[in-house]
DNA sequence: TGTACATCAGTGAACGCGCGTTCACTGATGTAC
DNA sequence: TGTACATCAGTGAACGCGCGTTCACTGATGTAC
């Protein structure tokens, strides 16, 4: 029933884990890593690898499932910092451009994955953003900000607003983690696309 | 077996590049290709690389400016397209997504160079989308149809534009090829971003 | 309680294979004189 | 005009190396009795 961990629970398959994810932090891309590459910069012998994943594959789709939940921890937070309505935009930017900051290596995986090799890796990216896009529209039902709008619409407004900033994602990650200045024009930035949206979401005449 | 060595100039040039695009169209990562594999999927012996690439990277730049090609041909024809005013979204969109289908491949290694390993091919693909960005603005100019936007404000709803259909990309690279109905989804809903940011930029104040 | 056994993560050696790359060679074409 | 030569694209053999994967082994831990 209860079949209890043996070992420290798991510490080479993260040890595996975090290694092919630093080696994508380092530039490399994820299709282009080996097995032997992976297990030697997480300091573990080759055979290791094979207690934990099947392939390089099956350790892509379990990074998806971690990469899942750093994304529903950035949208908690996101809901929690959303003060007024009309600072609601500038401060979801905010938390999303400081949660790419810190998980640099996470999000470039994920800008891979979207156009990458494996099916399964494309298919929970996109349901990872279909899932925010949903979120987003109960959200704003909830505020009362978009009544005039019926719910095709909203959901198309929100899936642009879901688009609009994971297209921030490659410019993000193109500029320096520690140039501040082109952050900061990429926040602003990605923070008028959104003001734009909704004012075209506001003026928008459903039906 | 005497078959003449010397051919027309470029052709297994052109051969390798082309089976490199065909590996992808294939559903292979541009990353994860080797020069064997190239050689081997273009029927010719694996020396013959060296005569018109140094390495891979060489090879997918040399692809980016052939892709930059497809792009302004693609640009030309949307131009010509644009008969009305009140068509120009949906015709637009119309003409992407219809050079997307027909060059697959090209567009499949387009988004797999906007997260991929080589910065030049990141830079080239940019600036792509900047050009086409700025070209857009010009046209919107001269049809007199923002002239309540000053400049800066109108950068930004062209490039939000720009995104909008580029995000569409991995849809249609994402649903069958000869699936006329995802396809159609795909086009009417990216019109209807398009709308949608149109309706915000008739209504954006600027200053 | 202690003991025997099953389970499992980690190891090092070994394998065959395909990889990138170099080399010397071949033969067609362009060009100088 | 013909010819000699340089240039260039394509070839096959060969190299050393790192790859993915298998195997038998080790030792720690959980479980049954």
């Amino acid at each position: 029933m209860t079949q209890k961990q043996r070992r420290k629970p798991g510490e080479t398959r993260d040890k595996l884990m975090r290694a092919a994810l630093d080696l994508v932090g380092k530039g490399r891309h994820f299709a282009s890593l080996g097995i032997r590459e992976v297990t030697r910069q997480a300091g573990v012998v080759p055979t290791s690898f094979y207690r934990h994943f099947r392939n390089m594959d099956d350790l892509g789709l379990q990074l998806v499932d971690e990469l899942g939940l750093v994304l529903r921890r950035m949208m908690r937070e996101t809901r929690a910092n959303a003060s007024q309505a009309e600072k609601l935009m500038s401060e979801s930017v905010a938390t999303f451009v400081s949660h790419v900051q810190a998980n640099r290596s996470f999000f470039l995986f994920m800008a891979q994955g979207m156009a990458g090799e494996s099916r399964a890796v494309q298919d929970a990216i996109r349901s990872e953003m279909r899932f925010f896009s949903s979120e987003l529209a109960n959200d704003l039902r909830r505020l009362r900000l978009v009544d005039h709008l019926n719910d095709s619409d909203l959901n198309m407004v929100c899936d642009l607003v879901v688009r609009a900033v994971a297209f921030s994602l490659p410019d993000l990650l193109w500029v320096s983690p520690d140039d501040g200045y082109q952050t900061d024009l990429i926040r602003e930035q990605t923070t008028r696309y959104l003001q734009l949206i909704f004012v075209g979401a506001a003026n928008w005449k459903s039906q």
